[in-house]
DNA sequence: GCTGTACCCATAAAATCCCGTAAAATCCCC
DNA sequence: GGGGATTTTACGGGATTTTATGGGTACAGC
């Protein structure tokens, strides 16, 4: 693989009125090594209900990952859809741009999507973090594998910040 | 691979009156590297009832997939038809120009044989990129893996800002 | 002449960049 | 190790640039 690095810690942060959100200063660092610039890929979960991150680089190994998967099927005679295996890993992916400071505008479709509304938990997970709206994530009966102190330790945080404002 | 770049990413377009049409710019970057200039390739799909669209060099990308095929065909012992498989390819395909602006001219025939009339669904998927009608994707049997949601938000974007125009 | 196409200009909306400021984290010297 | 100085970070708010899209005009071929 790629990138050596790997994507770790949780912290919160929050959408502004123009729909500006800025990636945690733990992940930028990785991030703008892996995508050799400030480029954020973003898109949605597969199977959860939040949306996942990562570096450029990335990207080319998951394009390289489904050449591998196609020259092995065919040496077999199997057949094997290169568009649909592509589908799916990036019709939802976008490449976002941030600035100096760490931000970017999250679209949309990603943020209807991802239930992102206020407040947005990153999470590292290894070769890629998640963001989260911390409620869902608190609320999801599928197993994600995350300590709910953590979540609600971040919650309460963001909750004396904002002082209560219904965003 | 050449490229290094992967299409990805989704955005809906409007075929305007003189039948123009505008490549999103997320996918116009991608495109002028990979040919060089401003043109794009579009033809039919071979599987899903949508046209795909790339950049050039992607052509000779696509002779070199098949020359694999064939090399892995009579590795096995089984025959391989390359003309067929050309056809396949390259039989629908058309160079287009486009603007400085990225808008091109539908041709009629693929306006027909892809359904297109109206708003048109862009969505990347690695090495190429499709073009939907968004309600034929909502509605096909095909196995297309895309996020509905994508698409259901799009097409609710385009309602909204035609205004209900009967486009 | 028409018709279709490429090119040019205009405008509104959206994205991008840049500059402040204030809070937080880090450093540093005593 | 305490406390102030310096550096990062978060975030508000413009200004500039890019994009989407309408519409005009000139030039080709029929």
């Amino acid at each position: 693989m790629s990138g050596a690095y790997a994507y770790s810690g949780s912290a919160i942060s929050a959408i502004d009125d123009k729909g500006r959100l800025s990636v945690p200063a733990f992940l930028r660092k990785n991030l703008v090594e892996s995508s050799d610039g400030r480029t954020l890929c973003l898109g949605t979960h597969e199977k959860w209900d939040c949306l996942v991150g990562f570096g450029l680089s990335r990207k080319a190994d998951m394009l390289s990952e489904i050449d591998k998967q196609w020259e092995a099927a065919i040496a077999r005679g199997d057949s094997f859809d290169k568009d649909a295996a592509g589908a799916r890993k990036f019709s939802s992916l976008q490449d976002l741009s941030f600035d100096a400071s760490g931000r970017f505008i999250l679209p949309p479709q990603l943020r209807e999507i991802g239930n992102l509304d206020g407040n947005v938990l990153f999470h590292g997970i290894g070769t890629t973090f998640c963001l989260w709206n911390p409620q869902t994530l608190l609320d999801t009966t599928d197993d994600v594998p995350v300590d709910r102190r953590l979540v609600e330790h971040h919650l309460k945080e963001a909750g004396q910040k904002s002082g209560g404002k219904q965003k």
